[in-house]
DNA sequence: GCAATTGCATGATTT
DNA sequence: AAAATCATGCAATTG
């Protein structure tokens, strides 16, 4: 048992064959209803949006930058425009359950009023992802080419959140830069969608390089601890937490069990029944997940990109 | 009894 | 050098 129930989106709805349903996203041919009316402006605007994202995931300290390099794929951009305009979708569309955020404690109700609540547990019941932020998806410009990665030390560290272990007390303040900070090259943009990435909406809050036993048979991920005592929610107990995380490319929703192992006079943090995931996204070792925290509901995303080694060599 | 899952210990690596 | 972190293997448990 154990396995996520990412099939049935999180309890409704028709099942979805994922890896075709991911093969079509990348495809872009996914029949999304009334999918991408073309928008009045912005799409300049949406690829540093893009971009940003893309800067995201490639610029962790952790990742060996000089031969590695992380692709940004369309399905980024589609994903959101489905995640932002999720309301607005017609019911035909086969959305999610509408609660699928929820982070549910396991059975252990005198966790419930702890400190998870800070984490804004209640609102994760929110019918909405998001305010409707976006009325048009843009075009998709293709992958981020690998020229948005260079300067890395003008790219701020994403996530600091980690550097705050107080956070772990009452009142969660994110104290880390967000996309806001980017290069100016990619902070001169106007759109909403940009407004958005830069107020720190969606925030990395979480990022793991992938090793051979994460992407083993058992299903789970060893998660930073630094990042995970930081910014998920508080373990308090020997029970895990169910997690529930939305993916970025997929219109589903998958269900962890976050929990830890005493370790030494510390904890190893884990992200469990994570096999059905990783297997969906044929993620490997060297790939990276990164989990995103959208600030206003206190919501869980999930992304897993897969590595893409570069000709340093090569032409 | 077996396979799957869970928990823990150990050693390597990093800080 | 010591402590902390984490990757990994294996034992224990569970179904």
């Amino acid at each position: 048992m154990g396995q996520m129930d990412g099939g049935d989106g999180g309890g409704g709805g028709p099942p979805y064959h994922y890896q075709a349903l991911l093969a079509a996203v990348h495809q872009q041919t996914v029949p999304f209803p009334n999918p991408f009316p073309a928008p009045s402006s912005g799409f300049a605007d949406w690829s540093a949006s893009t971009s940003a994202f893309t800067s995201l995931a490639a610029h962790s300290s952790t990742a060996p930058s000089n031969a590695v390099h992380y692709s940004f794929s369309p399905c980024y951009a589609f994903w959101t425009h489905y995640m932002l305009n999720k309301n607005a979708y017609p019911t035909s569309f086969p959305a999610p359950h509408d609660d699928h955020l929820r982070l549910a404690n396991n059975n252990h109700p005198r966790d419930a009023p702890g400190p998870a609540s800070s984490y804004g547990v209640e609102s994760f019941t929110s019918p909405s992802m998001a305010p409707n932020i976006c009325t048009h998806m843009p075009p998709i410009e293709g992958p981020i080419s690998a020229k948005e990665d260079k300067k890395p030390e003008i790219l701020p560290r994403v996530v600091k959140s980690s550097d705050e272990l107080e956070t772990r007390n009452s009142n969660v303040e994110f104290h880390s830069e967000t996309v806001g900070t980017l290069p100016e090259s990619k902070q001169g943009h106007d759109s909403r969608a940009t407004k958005l990435l830069n107020s720190g909406e969606y925030q990395v809050i979480l990022r793991k390089e992938l090793t051979k036993s994460d992407v083993g048979n058992v299903g789970r991920i060893v998660l930073p601890k630094k990042d995970a005592e930081a910014s998920l929610p508080p373990l308090l107990q020997r029970d895990p937490l169910i997690l529930h995380m939305d993916d970025m490319v997929l219109p589903v929703t998958w269900k962890f069990k976050y929990r830890y192992w005493p370790n030494n006079k510390s904890r190893m943090y884990i992200l469990d029944s994570a096999g059905e995931f990783l297997k969906t996204h044929g993620l490997q070792a060297g790939d990276v997940i990164i989990i995103y925290k959208n600030l206003a509901p206190g919501k869980f995303i999930i992304r897993g990109e897969k590595a893409i080694h570069q000709q340093t060599t090569n032409p």
